[in-house]
RNA sequence: GCCGGGAUGGCGGAAUUGGUAGACGCACGGGACUCAAAAUCCCGCGGUGGCAACACCAUGAGAGUUCGAUUCUCUCUCCCGGCACCA
């Protein structure tokens, strides 16, 4: 054994004999509890960020843990292989997406190795692969079949710059949610994925995932969107034919107080109005250029047009103007709403501006209304002025307008859903291709399922022009598969969000041949634990969960939810500084460009090391390009070594709050390892016994107090990490350390060693999911076993958490006053003659009258006089 | 605007069901070792007063419940995240 601690030896030794052990592998033993510890796969962008090194330093720790309880633990890993920033790069470098990508997996693999990971790499996958992504077109093709996939032509949101469509989700402020470019609106032919089918059931079964963070749930809640409300129809006639203008409202007890009616500029009564109106048509174009350009939309003018058409009230028959709204969404209900401007906050503005009738139907439940109304009422309330509706309350009113609405067949309840279906089809090349065949005669056929997979050709070179599928003959041109005619095969591939809604379910059988999902999916799902990024928590996570839903539908999948238990890991914060330049412009530095120092009049002082002159601090941030703010992990390593590295991302916050870098920090995790280190080398070296674990038996007091320390750190340390605060795990650790080190120097040298010894047996397994290599090379060097994984997870012994006397806080009237020490089975009586004879406690009652005593066991007393 | 989450020393953060606020670490100060420095080790470290013993104040602000509140309730301020003309 080696004095001095040297990271990088004892590093490549262990990944050594894990590797030749084949120690990660796991194995399907039915019977025996399972664990599935899953991290969310990683985009093989080039090289592993912070982010990544926390994520699956947070996966790691659970699955060493879990592993020494006994649990049967797979942690898989691959690569979510498909997408854009190949074709970007491809474009850059004249490189085929294909080689950028298989490089970079084979660079990040080394990375993810040089960390130490348990993962077990005979289960890698990677979604750009033919078998992969065959069971992508497989399913699809079901999908087809079951009506679940359907293709249809619609307004699409264009990203100009990435030259494709997105789905709403993709869609963030207007913008594309990669690019960052105004989304534009086109009409196009694509695949689309009934998700919404499944809204009811995805939104229904958020309750029944206790192991999920509750804003996730939220957030999948809110996108979901589930309204109930009332559709109805206001009849008219147009061109002599009688028609009816749909639409939905949650507030149906208000239809009493409707004075108009608004629609969308792309509602087709807006287009048929505006074909005999120059004006009208103007300002449709006006509305549908203004688009969904800016988050303030909300607060954006209210403007409008009449078209000039009138229709009728369902319930009084009294005519109602038709307007064209710029506040009116033609993506969501009907694209046209019933105006009620004294009950809604936007008709209200809107009936303000244009000079209509406010009339108020809704009066407070207890109280009278100001009129006129200077603002819309908008709270449940009592029906006034509605006729035969008049006193009734908001439940009642609903029930009663729309069972008239149903009888005169013009309406009726009805659930709405803010989500809608999930658009697939990309003009992109890196994807997997959708398995269709245009033909001129038979029309769109599914390619058949032997012939699958439709293989992505791997040499192109895109160069920004549409999709190089499109150009490639030897792709596009095919034999129709129904009636042997020459036929076109579809260029569009599949959003690689598809990739990822079922990766973790192939981890299972990686290598099945025959079928998508085989019987090892049933051991080893669902995943037992998720981790990944809170950025994730609507896309991924809901197709996942939808996907899951269909596999099960086709009797591929037993369950329906793909993730028991979520953990969504904080952001890798670091600070910011740049310099302002002349012109206005900002250039950031890098941390690590800067000198820190202390300064006595402002707190701090930030120079730039290259030229002493100071630089401008912008706080904390997330690590990124922009802000030239990131520190590359294999730095890290490089410098540290792994250990180090793992062991401050867990000490240094929770999971799943940010974690904010820090070179200090860094080297206080150092610090720590290495004294560790030093304390096992002289262990190992002043020991009368060579090797193993020797009973501790009666120990002196000293030692006794040590050996309790280090029983009740561990006992906190169980409950810790049973709850992923995998930060006071560490300082546990650190605790440990800190009271072995404490240890009597002069007490019997027997009994010492047996102490340091079971605290070193002890800190070294707790300590091994956080830094595995270090623990694995003292648990060897010590004596203790071959490999520390494979030891059980430590318990504290009960009986040395057991003291003959203990102290009590002394309270009076409930601030601390003293403490005493009292037989660990003294009674209330005893307690309380003991505390009545401290000093310290009479001068503070000094005489007064007891009025009550408060004894806490094993805590405290408190006198309240 | 609506829905979540949060606010504790100079900093990251502890405090299981209400029971010693500030564990552990960083930074900082002092000391030991050294010719010196680094590394390492020891001591101190919320604020105010005091030589000290000790006392008082202190968990964003204010109130309440309680023997006792960082923890529970109400009101307010600020910060972070999500959704947002959703009818």
């Amino acid at each position: 054994m080696q004095q001095k601690y040297n990271p990088h030896v004892i590093e490549r030794d262990a990944q050594q004999r894990w590797e030749s052990a084949g120690a990660f592998r796991a194995q399907e033993t039915p019977g025996r509890p399972k664990y599935y510890c899953l991290s969310m796969f990683p985009y093989p962008s080039g090289k592993l960020h912070m982010g990544h090194v926390r994520n699956y330093t947070i996966g790691d720790v659970l699955t060493r843990y879990h592993r020494m309880k006994g649990r049967n633990v797979l942690q898989p890993m691959g690569w979510d292989a498909f997408g854009l920033p190949a074709e970007n790069a491809a474009m850059a470098n004249g490189v085929p997406p294909a080689k950028w990508t298989t490089d970079n997996i084979a660079y990040m693999k080394k990375q993810l190795k040089s960390l130490g990971f348990a993962i077990d790499w005979s289960r890698e996958l990677a979604t750009c692969k033919p078998e992969y992504y065959r069971w992508n077109q497989w399913l699809f093709l079901r999908m087809l079949e079951k009506g679940i996939a359907y293709r249809k032509t619609q307004v699409v949101n264009w990203d100009p710059v990435d030259q494709t469509v997105l789905a709403n989700e993709q869609v963030i402020d207007g913008r594309g949610w990669r690019t960052g470019a105004v989304v534009e609106k086109r009409e196009i032919p694509g695949y689309y994925l009934a998700i919404t089918r499944y809204a009811d059931e995805l939104l229904a079964a958020l309750e029944r995932l206790p192991g999920w963070p509750g804003r996730v749930k939220t957030m999948q809640a809110n996108w979901i969107g589930k309204s109930y409300g009332v559709r109805f129809g206001f009849p008219y006639e147009l061109d002599g034919k009688p028609e009816k203008l749909w639409v939905f409202t949650t507030r149906a007890d208000t239809i009493m107080g409707v004075t108009f009616c608004a629609v969308a500029a792309e509602h087709p009564l807006a287009a048929r109005a505006a074909r005999d109106d120059l004006k009208l048509a103007a300002f449709v174009d006006e509305c549908k250029r203004g688009g969904v350009m800016e988050a303030d939309l909300a607060t954006l003018e209210k403007k409008g047009m009449p078209t000039g058409l009138n229709v009728t009230h369902p319930l009084t028959g009294k005519p109602v103007p038709v307007w064209v709204g710029n506040y009116v969404l033609m993506a969501y209900g009907e694209g046209a709403v019933m105006g009620v401007p004294g009950h809604d906050q936007r008709d209200f503005e809107f009936a303000t501006q244009y000079q209509l009738p406010i009339p108020a139907v809704i009066r407070p439940t207890d109280g009278k209304l100001d009129l006129p109304l200077q603002q819309a009422f908008v709270e449940y309330g009592i029906c006034f002025n509605s006729g035969r509706y008049d006193g009734l309350d908001y439940p009642r009113a609903v029930d009663a307008i729309a069972a008239d609405l149903k009888a005169r067949d013009l309406g009726d309840k009805q659930v709405l859903w803010r989500l809608r279906d999930w658009g697939i089809s990309r003009q992109r090349y890196w994807g997997t291709p959708i398995p269709i065949i245009h033909c001129a005669a038979c029309g769109d056929v599914p390619v058949p399922d032997p012939d699958l997979p439709v293989v992505l050709p791997e040499d192109c070179v895109p160069d920004g022009t549409g999709n190089p599928l499109a150009k490639r003959a030897d792709f596009v041109n095919c034999k129709c598969p129904k009636c042997g005619k020459p036929a076109r095969r579809e260029t569009d591939t599949m959003d690689t969000f598809v990739d990822s809604s079922w990766y973790y379910i192939r981890y299972a059988c990686p290598d099945s041949a025959s079928r998508m999902a085989d019987g090892r999916v049933q051991y080893w799902l669902p995943v037992d634990q998720y981790i990944g990024g809170i950025e994730h928590a609507i896309l991924h996570l809901l197709y996942s969960r939808f996907w899951t839903r269909v596999m099960r539908d086709l009797g591929l999948v037993g369950f329906e939810e793909p993730f028991t238990n979520l953990l969504t890991q904080g952001m890798v914060l670091n600070e910011i500084y740049f310099r302002r330049t002349d012109g206005g412009r900002i250039t950031y530095f890098n941390p690590d460009e800067v000198e820190v120092k202390a300064d006595e009049r402002s707190g701090r002082s930030t120079t730039l090391k290259a030229d002493g002159q100071p630089v401008e601090s912008g706080g904390v941030g997330t690590m990124s390009k922009s802000k030239n703010n990131g520190v590359d992990p294999q730095e890290l390593i490089d410098h540290y070594g792994a250990d180090i590295a793992r062991f401050f991302m867990m000490f240094t916050s929770p999971p799943e709050d940010t974690l904010v870098w820090s070179d200090a920090g860094v080297e206080g995790a150092a610090r720590y390892l290495r004294r560790l280190w030093t304390f096992a080398w002289e262990f190992a070296n002043s020991r009368a016994a060579p090797s193993g674990r020797r009973s501790a038996g009666a120990l002196p007091k000293g030692l006794a107090g040590v050996r309790r320390e280090v029983h009740a750190v561990l006992k906190q340390a169980n409950y810790d990490i049973g709850r992923h605060q995998f930060n006071t795990v560490a300082s546990a650790a650190m605790k440990i350390l800190n009271a072995l080190e404490r240890a009597p120097r002069d007490a019997d040298a027997r009994a010492r060693e047996a102490v340091m010894g079971e605290g070193l047996d002890i800190l070294l397994r707790l300590l091994s999911p956080m830094a595995p290599h270090i623990s694995h090379c003292l648990w060897r060097e010590l004596g203790f076993g071959e490999d520390v994984m494979t030891a059980t997870w430590p318990e504290p012994d009960a009986a040395a958490l057991i003291e003959d006397e203990i102290e009590l806080v002394v309270q009076v009237n409930g601030k601390k006053r003293g403490d005493v020490r009292v037989p660990r089975d003294a009674d209330r009586k005893a307690i309380e003659t003991i505390v009545l004879a401290d000093p310290a406690v009479r001068k503070h009652i000094n005489g007064q009258e007891i009025k009550k005593v408060v004894v806490v066991p094993g805590r405290l007393v408190n006198l309240v006089i």
